[in-house]
Parts: C-alpha cells; structure tokens; sequence
DNA sequence: CTTGACAGCTAATGAGCATTAGCGTATAAT
DNA sequence: ATTATACGCTAATGCTCATTAGCTGTCAAG
C-alpha cells in the first residue's frame, strides 16, 4: 500500500480515537513510519488529511450502499419477495449487517470519527444525519411499505415502522462501540429485538 | 452569580461546541471577562475545570432523576395508577421530558459534551451509557413491567418494550442537537412514534 | 550520462498553548 | 489600624504544534 493510503488508514485510525484536535501530525508520522515534514509532500496539511478521510470514504460508502440497495429495485418488484420474509430473514440481515458495521476497521473508525465531530460543522452534522440515520431509515421505509404491500405486515405508517426499527439497532450500536467487551450480549438483545418487532407486526394475530 | 460557577458556565458552552481540546483557556477566560492566569485562582487547571463540570452535573443530574422516579415507589403501589395510563400521558411526559432536555441549557449542552467526549476515556464511555441508556431504559422497563400487571399493555419482555420505545426517542432528540431548526418537525414524528407504540402493546386489540 | 521529479530527511520558524511568578487592590477579620 | 485573604492583573516561561526551507538519495525518461 502506498505512503498517501498508509497516511489516511493511520490518521483515521488515530482521529477516530481521540478526535481531531488531540492527534498531532507528528503522531500520523510516526504511526506510519516517517517524519511529519515528509507528511506534506503527500498532503497539504493536517486539514487537508482530514478532508481526504471523508473523500476516500465517500466513494466506499457509495459502493457499500448500492451493494445492498440493488436488491430493491425501482418499484414494484416481485411481491413474492418481500411476502416471503420472515423473522429469521429480517435477523439474519440485520446480524450481517452489524457485523459489518463493527468489525470493518474502516467503516467503524469512520463512524466514530463523525460520531465525535458531528457538532463540529453543519456538514459533519448533516453526514452523521444523512448516513447512519436518514440513509437506513429511508431503506427500511421502502422494505416496510413493501412488505405491506405483500400483505406480511400490518399496515401502519412505514416512516414510524422503519424508526421503531432501525433506532434500537442504532442504539445497539452504539453501545457495541463504547463497549465492545459486551457484543455478545448485545447481539442476543439486537436479535430479541428483532423477532419482537416482527411478531408485533405481522399479520398472524398474536396469541394472548 | 460568583466567578467560579460562571466559568464552569462558559467551560461548558464551548467544551459543548468544540469540544475539549479545541477550547483555550484564554477563551474560556475571554468568555468569563477575565484574563487566562486569573482562572488559575479558581482551578487548578484546564483539566480541573472539566472535571469540576461533571462533578457539578453529577448533583443536578441526580435531583432531576430523583424528581422523575419519585412517582414510582419500591414495589407496587396502586396498580389503578398505572392501570390509567394512556396514549396521551405517554405523549405529554415525553414531549416535556424532550422539551425540557432540549431547552434546559446546562443539561442540553451537557449532553451534547459527553457524546462528543465519550470515546476519550473508559470512564466517559461509561458515564454515556449509564445516563444516556441505562437509566432511561430501566425506568421505562420498570413502566411497562407495572403497566403490563395492570392489564393496560400486552405482556412481552420489559426491557426490550422500553428499548423499543427509548431508542427513537433518543435518536430523535439527537436529530434535534444536530438539527435544531427541525424541532417542530421531530416533535411531531416522535408523537406519532408515542401513539404507535402505545396502540400496538394495548390490550384493546388492533381494528383490521 | 544527464535531468528532473519524487519522497524522504534535518533544521528552523513562528504561533499558540497551559501554566507560573509576582504584583496591586479591595474587602473582611483581628 | 493592621493584617490576611481573595481575586484581579501583566509579564514571562517553556512546551508543543503545524508548517516551511532546503538538502539528499533514488530512479525512470530523455
């Protein structure tokens, strides 16, 4: 890998850590094994590294969202699809998802690092908005209106739906990431989570 | 009010907006109306100061939960209390809970600190959770579990009923921190997420 | 072989930072 | 009246930081 790349992985590394204004360039340098003057030969400064963070990851996270997005087509797909959803589907989904979400050093250092600075700027604070609640719910929105469609689920407003849903799991999150020695336990919670929400809505009455 | 709580004021304002290590004493002092040496005869430190912070809230904080769970003594008290829940008690204790969160200046800029605080030290990560989840999630688990022996709502496990119904209320209001100018907006969605919630887990059972 | 871009280095610069030393003044206690 | 304490100030110290200047070696293109 290449010194620029090596730069950016270290210094989000490190701003994720203790935030921006607490990591020094000296630090980035060393972390990557050169001397910080030799930092500007790649970089125009340490502003400059943190911007290339967001550029690097801007493109990523394109391409991590269509991967998933694609299987939603347009419009009205076949109805079978999403009529053939069930809890285990719905928890294996989100299982692979959070895992993703925790252990890709990348997208977990950058949640952090926008977790951290989201106050810093109205931008940061309309990429955490956009990213990690926006973006999910708006998915999830569209996989409920469908599902009501497919008759799986009841029928109530999908906006609401996908915010009862997506808002624990975000929470979870979280959690997973200021205390990560409790994952196994919160993943049990996550999947409890899941199934319930999926009793509570599907079209089977639930037996008192 | 004395110089010594107007920095811990000031501190907190910009700790809030910045964030620590962006914030310099000279502001700090500049904010205050005093110049940097004299905060030394207060504090022994920038670091004093943002503990002192902390120290401070801890004694607020607690007279503030106390407030609110004073309503909910040892056990079981009178099941009719709870029995009279409604989707409109609900809404109203929320919408002054947010309200009050929002627009109390100390405790909104106290929140918004911690989370952007909260990866700097175990403790802090600590602190988050425990105010910021675990408190709120186990008074709500304690609700439900009473409106659940009250007949009001179907009985489903407690502590995911109040991670349900806790963690839209928080991501919204941190929709609100970042987005303040949404408000009215955010309030809206987060009765309608009340009314949902409420509708769903009553005993009265759903019309098709 | 020469040239020039590339990517590292050391040394230096200048700004900002937290903090300390030490002084003056006012107010409250003796 | 004297003294001590509290609290403000200016000046200075020493550290860290981001950044620049300028040097050196490498290596591919001409």
């Amino acid at each position: 890998m290449g010194t620029k790349q090596r730069i950016l992985r270290e210094a989000l590394r490190l701003f994720s850590q203790k935030g921006y204004d607490a990591v020094s360039v000296e630090q980035i340098a060393d972390a990557v094994g050169i001397k910080a003057p030799s930092l500007y030969k790649h970089y125009k400064g340490k502003r400059d590294i943190f911007d290339a963070i967001f550029e690097e990851t801007a493109k990523r996270y394109g391409e991590f969202t269509d991967s998933i997005s694609v299987h939603m087509g347009d419009s009205d797909q076949d109805l079978a699809v999403f009529g053939a959803i069930t809890a285990d589907t719905l928890a294996e989904k989100v299982r692979s998802l959070i895992a993703y979400s925790l252990h890709d050093e990348f997208v977990s250092q950058l949640r952090r690092l926008v977790t951290i600075e989201q106050f810093r700027s109205p931008e940061l604070s309309a990429l955490y908005s956009q990213r990690y609640v926006a973006q999910i719910q708006q998915y999830h929105e569209g996989l409920f209106r469908r599902m009501i469609a497919a008759s799986v689920i009841r029928r109530e407003d999908p906006e609401l739906l996908a915010l009862m849903y997506d808002a624990p799991i975000l929470l979870l999150l979280g959690e997973c990431d200021r205390h990560p020695e409790k994952e196994q336990e919160i993943m049990d919670t996550l999947e409890g989570h899941v199934r319930l929400f999926y009793r509570l809505f599907s079209k089977q009455p639930p037996e008192e």
